[in-house]
DNA sequence: AGCACGCCGACT
DNA sequence: GTCGGCGTGCTC
């Protein structure tokens, strides 16, 4: 490579970066943003680094343009390099998440305001007068604002500027980020909590990469905690991001940083509308923007100077992407800490097992927090037992709950009943043929949900409406829903509890705006009665709330897969936790026909190490993460038979390797998904081998030919 | 990811 | 006889 020419890494799944030639005179560093022709398109790319033979024979392209913008960093730049090896994808693909913010490149727009000039109008009307009079009083105005403040057609506006009386001024279009004042909304601490701070800016202070598991029971205060932290990351400089699982929660959590910082977060995640995603990318990579709160995306933004990562519920799985390329925030977030030497929190109240591990290890630093902050006391559990409790048919409420819940809401406070379940019912079946009500496009039962009236399936979004009649056997009125959902969790509520004002909370229902004048219902105590799906478990302060009820503890558990106990054990802590938050007590009660199950005898105890060190002993005895390492391998078609013999060569070529083991192929957890048939292969390796280079060799010369495809996910979620 | 090139069904 | 369906392959 010559100086005259450089390589361009293209958001696209291409071998990797693309040599050009620079115009004379041009010049571009690694890191510059610049846009190149491809075949008869103009994109966007990032110049990279590395020498690389440009392929022989072939005439080099010109480079078109180089934006004036802050190069994406070297941090960066090795950032996405690793990312896309670890994960076995292109690096161009992870690129494409660095500029996912379209406009970002076409310079900081600029709004037109006016302000008096100090010509006279020739005609002096009154509607005139009043506009020049607004016009000469603070800032320049917008020909809107003038228009609306002065109660004026836009014509008086419009005459104004036409003769010169108003003044055209060029303002910025993007509001600048403001400075954070680090002790705008500083609330005092508990000894404990001051004590978890000074560790955490200890670990600011190095000024290096370090990782610290930040544990505390909800209620704990961890938030203030690192607030703290974050407080000291951007008095040297740093900028800071803060991730969070799902974007419902992040409206509650700005109001909250905004209190603390005394100015809004940039904030980051699908839904920010494009105007905003721009202003974030911008103030992310020139610096200006000192905190983002955002989704695992945000992770990716392209940060100038970043000084600290907070992952807040680190044990989430939405921080594992599942489409395009399937990569863990946390884990990544840990990653860049590392590259970019910049320290990184991860917070919970129910750690993964494999923060825990890497804690235990020594690995990360671990600050606990053990008491609840304030006065409010953790909810004392007990469990009822499904055996005992004779339940009328499509009937869910054991009778000590029922009672609890009524005693409850009799003494004007509030209960809240726990199910992970959106819809009516899981299962509709036809008692006359036994024929069950089945996605067409999936291997999966389609869900009543009688608020929408409709059929859904919950892994495609397939819609139908409610069947009258067995699709199968014809006959009429034979459906019936079988299991329990939130809707019908409610309908027996309501007619136990005819007077109560229940509210159903779940994501297919209640979002946005929706969602958050419930929320506000729920804190002014106009709604007594909650039923929600896992939405409710997230983050919510319900002041009233003293009763919690969990419907089916056993649901996570009786799937089979060794993720569910740390999954039950995280969200009946969490939902749990909502009660008894006003300083009033709680109380939760938790529904299983499994009560002697390790999980419930601890959940019980209040025993959370306890348990987590089982389910860890259990982990290691099979063989599973965090002890040894997985990959799957998913092949998909829309030809079964082609799937499948697919599937089997691959699993035939599989290199024998000490240390590493194959099993499959089987079938996928979900065979069908969108009409298309899925094997799969899961890869158990031990910690010292290279997975990747593994992984590489074996597939190495596979070209899945027509519509089949050859999927990796390194690290699944699921082991199942 | 796009976009062009290429080979088989319903139309002015 | 053409327009157009989207399968496959290339882009410095």
């Amino acid at each position: 490579m010559t100086n005259d020419t450089v390589d361009v890494l293209l958001p696209y799944a291409l071998e990797g970066a693309y040599s050009y030639r620079l115009p004379a005179g041009v010049a571009a560093a690694p890191g510059a943003y610049a846009q190149v022709p491809l075949g008869t398109r103009s994109v966007l790319g990032v110049v990279w680094d590395g020498a690389r033979e440009p392929p022989e024979g072939k005439a080099l392209r010109q480079v078109e343009h180089v934006f004036d913008l802050p190069p994406l960093t070297e941090t960066h730049r090795r950032f996405i390099d690793w990312v896309a090896s670890y994960y076995l994808t292109a690096p161009g693909n992870v690129l494409r998440m660095v500029l996912r913010a379209p406009g970002a490149f076409e310079g900081p727009r600029q709004r037109i305001a006016y302000q008096a000039s100090g010509i006279e109008p020739r005609r002096p009307t009154p509607q005139r007068l009043r506009v020049l009079r607004i016009a000469s009083e603070g800032m320049p105005l917008m020909a809107r604002e003038l228009q609306e403040l002065a109660g004026v057609g836009a014509s008086v506006v419009k005459g104004l500027i036409g003769e010169g009386a108003l003044k055209a001024v060029l303002l910025p279009g993007d509001a600048p980020f403001a400075t954070p004042d680090l002790e705008a909304g500083h609330l005092p601490l508990s000894r404990e909590q001051e004590r978890a701070a000074r560790e955490l800016r200890a670990l600011i202070a190095r000024r290096g990469a370090g990782v610290a598991l930040l544990d505390g029971v909800t209620g704990s205060g961890k938030t203030e905690v690192y607030f703290e932290a974050m407080a000291a990351a951007i008095a040297g400089g740093g900028q800071v991001l803060l991730l969070l699982p799902e974007i419902a929660l992040t409206q509650q959590f700005l109001a909250r940083v905004e209190r603390r910082f005394g100015l809004a977060p940039g904030h980051w995640h699908s839904d920010v509308r494009p105007r905003e995603r721009e202003r974030v990318w911008r103030g992310v990579a020139d610096g200006t923007a000192k905190i983002v709160v955002g989704a695992r995306s945000a992770l990716f933004l392209p940060w100038a100077r970043l000084g600290l990562i907070v992952v807040d519920e680190e044990h989430e799985p939405a921080y594992k992407q599942e489409d395009g390329v399937p990569y863990h925030a946390r884990d990544m977030a840990v990653v860049y800490s590392s590259l970019a030497k910049c320290p990184a929190i991860l917070a919970s109240a129910t750690p993964s097992l494999e923060s825990l591990l890497n804690a235990e290890k020594g690995k990360y630093r671990h600050v606990r927090l053990h008491n609840r902050h304030g006065r409010a006391e953790l909810p004392k559990t007990s469990l009822i037992d499904m055996r005992q409790a004779k339940l009328a048919s499509g009937t869910w409420l054991s009778e000590p709950l029922a009672e609890a819940i009524g005693a409850t809401l009799a003494a004007g406070d509030q209960a809240l009943l726990f199910l992970n379940r959106r819809g009516y019912a899981p299962l509709t079946l036809c008692r006359r043929c036994g024929h069950r009500l089945q996605c067409p496009q999936c291997s999966a039962a389609l869900i009543e949900h009688r608020f929408r009236r409709q059929l859904l399936c919950h892994f495609c979004g397939h819609t139908a409406p409610v069947a009258q009649a067995c699709p199968d056997c014809h006959a009429e009125g034979s459906l019936v829903p079988c299991g329990p959902g939130v809707e019908r969790v409610a309908e027996e509520a309501r007619s136990r509890y005819p007077d109560a004002r229940i509210a159903i909370l779940s994501s297919d229902l209640t979002r946005g705006a929706n969602l958050r004048g419930m929320l506000t219902a729920v804190v002014k105590n106009e709604v007594n009665l909650i039923i929600g799906t896992q939405l409710v478990a997230k983050g919510h302060n319900f002041p009233h709330l003293t009763l919690v009820g969990v419907v089916d503890a056993d649901l996570a558990l009786e799937t089979g897969d060794p993720r569910g106990g740390e999954r039950t054990w995280a969200i009946i802590a969490q939902v749990a936790g909502r009660a008894g938050r006003g300083g009033r007590g709680g109380v939760a009660m938790v529904q299983t026909y499994l009560p002697q199950h390790p999980l419930m005898t601890s959940l019980v105890a209040g025993d959370r190490d306890g348990y987590f060190g089982q389910e860890l002993a259990i982990r290691a005895s099979a063989g599973l993460p965090p002890y040894r390492r997985l990959a799957a391998i998913v092949v998909s078609g829309s030809d079964a038979s082609a799937t499948e013999r697919l599937a089997k060569a691959l699993r035939a070529r599989a290199p024998m390797a000490q240390g590493v083991d194959v099993l499959g192929t089987a079938p996928a957890p979900i065979h069908l998904l969108r009409g298309r048939h899925r094997w799969r292969l899961l890869v158990k390796a031990d910690p010292a081998i290279n997975l990747q280079a593994y992984l590489k060799a074996w597939l190495a010369d596979v070209t899945p030919k027509g519509s089949l495809r050859i999927d990796i996910d390194v690290d699944p979620y699921n082991f199942l």
